[in-house]
DNA sequence: ACGAAGCCCTGCAAGC
DNA sequence: TGCTTGCAGGGCTTCG
């Protein structure tokens, strides 16, 4: 599924073919994402031209003189440049079409997408205002975590997966996190010192920045073909493990679920 | 205000 | 082989 560093590969990917294009013409084939596709989102969009593409959290952002598309890849979804004359797949259900022939292609078979018209001030629009910092930006820091943390129950791991704590920590990304920081997914969030919260985010920044440049070589093909882009396989220490033995003791790792998400943690580094 | 459950959806794997 | 069943999960929304 695309976590934030594939949104990211994604914006960088695709926002050299598109950036100073004209949308010739918006094609919905189907509305039924996350939320219903704004049967206006076309007529906002065809004739202008993209000024640039931006990220908050995992939204992208398609910038346009008139407003803005917030486009979200959901579990499955992802996006192409392919020649507007290739016949669309069955899951291909929007096609930005532009003055140069080639069209952004959303593909998204399960559906938990989404592509929504924010007009002019997209970063006030409701799905973004209540967003916190990016891991990557200097407002993300074990002491930010710490302050925000104090007197919460939740466990550490619904904590940090919360977009209002810190956007782009998906449950792959939280669990490697937390693993690496050695904090158990269960502590409360209340309960964990600074010293930890500093190892914390530490982890984050980390694991999300090596994600990102890997993303640079090994996700780099966004144009023609049929096939879409692979997402990154990369090196998990505990997720997907449960079972086997914990990477640094040997220990076998454990799973439950927090908030219905697989989570998987060693009972002995962690703590 | 907080925390947890519910919900949207379909490809895939496992079981019969 | 072909069906049925269960599972996966981002994150907004609702409920307690």
């Amino acid at each position: 599924m695309p976590e934030l560093p594939e949104v990211e590969t994604t914006r960088s990917g695709i926002e050299p073919h598109i950036k100073s294009r004209q949308v010739t013409e918006v094609l919905v084939r189907q509305p039924r994402l996350r939320w219903p596709v704004p049967a206006d989102l076309p007529a906002h969009v065809q004739g202008q031209v993209v000024e640039s593409v931006t990220r908050r959290g995992k939204y992208l952002l398609l910038n346009f003189g008139n407003g803005t598309v917030l486009l979200h890849l959901g579990m499955s979804g992802s996006l192409r440049m392919v020649a507007a004359s290739q016949p669309a797949g069955k899951h291909d259900h929007i096609d930005f079409i532009f003055d140069s022939g080639t069209c952004l292609r959303l593909k998204d078979p399960r559906r938990f997408g989404a592509v929504l018209w924010a007009g002019p001030d997209p970063l006030n629009h409701k799905l973004l205002i209540n967003l916190g910092p990016e891991p990557l930006s200097d407002s993300f820091t074990g002491e930010y975590l710490r302050k925000r943390a104090i007197g919460r129950a939740v466990a550490v791991k619904n904590f940090i997966m919360n977009g209002r704590t810190v956007v782009g920590v998906g449950n792959i990304y939280a669990n490697e996190a937390l693993f690496a920081a050695g904090i158990s997914p269960t502590r409360s969030a209340g309960k964990i010192s600074l010293k930890r919260y500093l190892l914390l985010a530490a982890a984050i920044k980390r694991i999300l920045a090596e994600a990102i440049s890997r993303g640079g070589t090994t996700l780099k093909d966004f144009v023609g073909g049929d096939g879409e882009p692979g997402y990154f396989k990369q090196q998990l220490n505990v997720y997907g493990r449960a079972g086997q033995g914990c990477v640094n003791c040997g220990a076998i790792l454990k799973e439950k679920r927090l908030l219905d998400r697989s989570t998987v943690y060693c009972g002995f580094c962690q703590r």
